[in-house]
DNA sequence: ATGGTTGCTTAGCAA
């Protein structure tokens, strides 16, 4: 079961390079992020055509996540189910081949000393009330996204650079481990403990082909589901010419269970 | 120290 997470940076934007990402690496599952648009423009024919279903929670202009399955999800949930009146479309999951699959966008935080930093802390630690109160590490799950965290160092080409930044203070990385501490593996990670690879640049200042990349791009999978991990790579080509997203796609794949 | 780029929406925000 290959397990694959991109964020697109807009769906409409990258339809031509989402089919042909499908095309090329055959994943069972798709996760998206950033679709900037609502479920009614979503281009939920050409996907079909293309042999998936779509598990949608769209957004206007902002946010959007989606799951794009081989096989017919169930049991379909949006949101961090928690009675917080929150209009931002960050979390979808279903239960696709006996594994629960979530598709998180979690807020960038723009500067530390903001709000939306304050509300970036906030959602980490709805997210791990929501496993702990919903989900059983136990049992087959795997949360992928953007997470807009470095976990550590060897994630960042420019560690110093990046130090004070939303995605690498140590804030954020204790939120995220807060997460990671109920019970799951950095599946990537176990395969490339040397880090050194990115999955974002940003589109500024030549970020890519100076190769000031991070890897904020995660597949995170409970204990059961990790130890069928045999593969997971970073599609670095896919951030390459015209019109890529600034996201690269992480693919993962899992013996069957 | 600022500005650099992209996308949605159409001047300004978010990333």
């Amino acid at each position: 079961m290959k397990i694959a997470t991109w964020n697109v940076n807009s769906i409409r934007s990258r339809l031509e390079r989402l089919l042909a990402l499908l095309e090329r690496h055959q994943p069972d599952v798709l996760c998206l992020q950033e679709l900037k648009a609502t479920d009614d423009v979503f281009p939920r024919d050409e996907i079909t055509q293309a042999g998936y279903y779509s598990v949608v929670y769209g957004q206007k202009t902002y946010n959007g996540v989606a799951i794009l399955s081989r096989s017919e999800p169930s049991d379909i949930r949006c949101g961090l189910e928690d009675g917080v009146d929150d209009p931002q479309a960050r979390l979808v999951s279903a239960e696709i081949d006996g594994v629960r699959v979530l598709s998180a966008y979690i807020p960038n935080g723009s500067s530390v000393d903001s709000d939306k930093f304050a509300y970036k802390l906030q959602w980490l630690s709805r997210l791990r009330q929501l496993l702990d109160r919903a989900y059983d590490p136990e049992k087959p799950l795997a949360i992928c996204g953007d997470f807009n965290v470095a976990i550590d160092d060897l994630d960042v080409a420019e560690p110093n650079k990046w130090a004070d930044s939303v995605l690498c203070v140590p804030q954020v990385r204790e939120a995220l481990a807060t997460v990671t501490q109920w019970g799951l593996v950095d599946t990537y990670r176990e395969r490339h403990p040397e880090g050194g690879l990115y999955s974002w640049w940003d589109y500024r200042q030549l970020a890519f082909p100076k190769n000031n990349g991070l890897r904020i791009d995660h597949v995170f999978a409970t204990a059961p589901l990790a130890q069928r991990c045999v593969a997971a790579e970073i599609d670095r080509d896919e951030r390459k010419g015209q019109k890529p997203s600034d996201h690269a796609p992480v693919i993962v794949e899992f013996a069957q269970g």
